[in-house]
DNA sequence: CTGAAAGCGCTTACAG
DNA sequence: CTGAAAGCGCTTACAG
């Protein structure tokens, strides 16, 4: 059997509680007690087991995490290991574990969450991604139950959650390609189920706007899937309306797509995709793509969690974290 | 306060005990008391404490991951987030939970797993690689620690793993090129330190052997990194030496290298990957690469852990799983 | 088939 | 500053 804190009291000739005082660095211990402890405990190679813990202090201080599987582009798209990477070494920071679970649809998405909530495994949870009408949202907030979300949501109650500024992102990459000279910019973009998608089209909406150019709404494409079939198609669909100068996405797999329709008919056109995905770079031209820091989201994300957690919770209930354009050749 | 199992008993005008029975679906219980207590469990909305079953149980149902972050092509390699997929699907399928952690160097890593141990976190342990003088796995070894390697371990003394086979996978590979009227043909590969490198290299050996071509260490680079950076300059060196008609990489970063130096000298070399990484079909031309399966690896690698925590052990304790040749425009 | 009791390994309010 | 005791919410050998 495993060393429990009573032969630690025993060795140390000391109660229980004590040797629990000792460990849990609280009260009132005397220096000569905590160190007799302390040797019994070196001397036994003590471990506290973390689960009598969790049941004695009603937490298990793990954070749990519902990865998206139907994301065709989880492989392609770094954003989830990134951002599990920056909740990783944040929760490390503050002695945190974190669990995991893949879902393949909302449905799974939903009973992880409930069996996350009610089984009492984890103190928080983060949603990787926000939806319309997000059923997970929807239940963690009934459930009063602590959670934090990446992307901002539709609905803010009074939700905790880190996002870019996409709005911002997008309006400021549509400005440097009309100082560059661009006229007629065409945007491909997503599924307006996602915020992000909606804000990403306002920013550059508004530059366009602003710039007093002409908003033409047959250069606007939002697809379904982030797919580089749907990025060809969509170019194609544009190119028949009229050959833009350039073409701001909203995902690289989307440009992708853009370039090799652009390759095959050897138009001169700029291109931007988003999330600067590895790929990118290897792209023909290379692809200037906005990088929106998932590492820095899944960070602040844990961040906020686990400052509520210990009811240290900052002024405001959210997160912007910054993107930054890495231009590459194919705005050259 | 949540509902617990008192609450229950006392609503269905049972003991604890025959609750818990039922819950855990054990024994002889009446049908009829059943029907008692599931009603009272739907009645109070009652889930099980997990922690509180943990602790009596002594056992958590949740497997523990060490993620290795120094990998520096963790986000172009998609390796880790695919096993860790086969993973979670196979965990999920039996109830088993998932924790995980990002380690940054190798002792890191083997604190995290000295801290799954002790604190009884988790039931057992799935390592992600494995490495000549394996610290981690000495001590999962020392303390009798259930735990299964992603990758043969150099030394295998009782120990669970899957992999590929690695030699037969550039045996195979080798031999086909052979065929193809492939004579000089060029071996870039990564440090042996690690056994599917050596492995890889074994299986070239073997096929230029026994096909009775003449082994040309000279065609032979081993790389400490599997950087583009590294497989351009080892080609170089290669092409000093002599320029072959066919190289094996390891890697597929080690092969966009080798096809970057290619493009520029405008040779007609075939050129073969390895992980069939989403950046290989993007390739100019598009690289044929080995897949290694990393989900079923993964998989299984779950299922042979969770099966000897069951008690259910295999006949063997260890898993093969196959590799395949996806053939793209680079070996045309 | 079912219950009372002890136990899993901690924590903590209470008392001293 | 320290201890005895009760409690966290389950499980299970023992007894009936």
């Amino acid at each position: 059997m495993a060393v429990t804190i009573k032969d630690v009291a025993r060795l140390a000739n000391v109660s229980p509680s004590t040797v629990s005082r000792v460990i849990s660095n609280s009260s009132r211990i005397s220096d000569a007690t905590k160190n007799v402890v302390y040797a019994a405990m070196e001397e036994l190679n003590y471990k506290p087991n973390a689960i009598a813990r969790n049941l004695a202090n009603a937490s298990t201080k793990t954070l749990g995490l519902i990865i998206p599987n139907k994301e065709e582009n989880l492989f392609k798209n770094p954003f989830f290991i990134q951002a599990m990477r920056g909740i990783s070494i944040y929760s490390q920071k503050k002695n945190y574990k974190i669990m995991f679970n893949y879902s393949s649809n909302p449905e799974d998405e939903l009973s992880f969450v409930r069996e996350f909530v009610h089984s009492k495994w984890v103190d928080g949870i983060i949603l990787l991604t926000a939806n319309e009408d997000d059923l997970c949202i929807d239940y963690l907030n009934e459930q009063a139950f602590p959670f934090v979300v990446i992307g901002r949501p539709f609905n803010l109650h009074d939700i905790m959650w880190v996002d870019n500024d996409n709005f911002q992102a997008t309006y400021h990459l549509v400005n440097k390609l009309i100082q560059k000279g661009c006229q007629d910019i065409a945007f491909i973009g997503g599924p307006s189920r996602r915020i992000f998608s909606k804000d990403r089209l306002e920013g550059y909406k508004r530059a366009i706007d602003l710039r007093n150019l002409t908003l033409d709404e047959a250069l606007i494409v939002e697809t379904n899937d982030f797919t580089d079939e749907n990025g060809y198609q969509a170019m194609k669909e544009i190119c028949k309306h009229k050959i833009p100068d350039a073409v701001v996405t909203t995902d690289d797999l989307l440009a992708f797509g853009v370039l090799k329709y652009i390759r095959e008919h050897d138009y001169k056109i700029k291109v931007t995709g988003f999330n600067n995905t590895p790929l990118s770079e290897y792209q023909m031209p290379a692809l200037t793509s906005v990088d929106i820091k998932a590492e820095d989201l899944g960070y602040n994300a844990a961040k906020l969690l686990i400052r509520h957690l210990e009811g240290r919770d900052s002024p405001v209930n959210h997160f912007i974290v910054g993107t930054e354009l890495i231009e590459r050749q194919s705005t050259k």
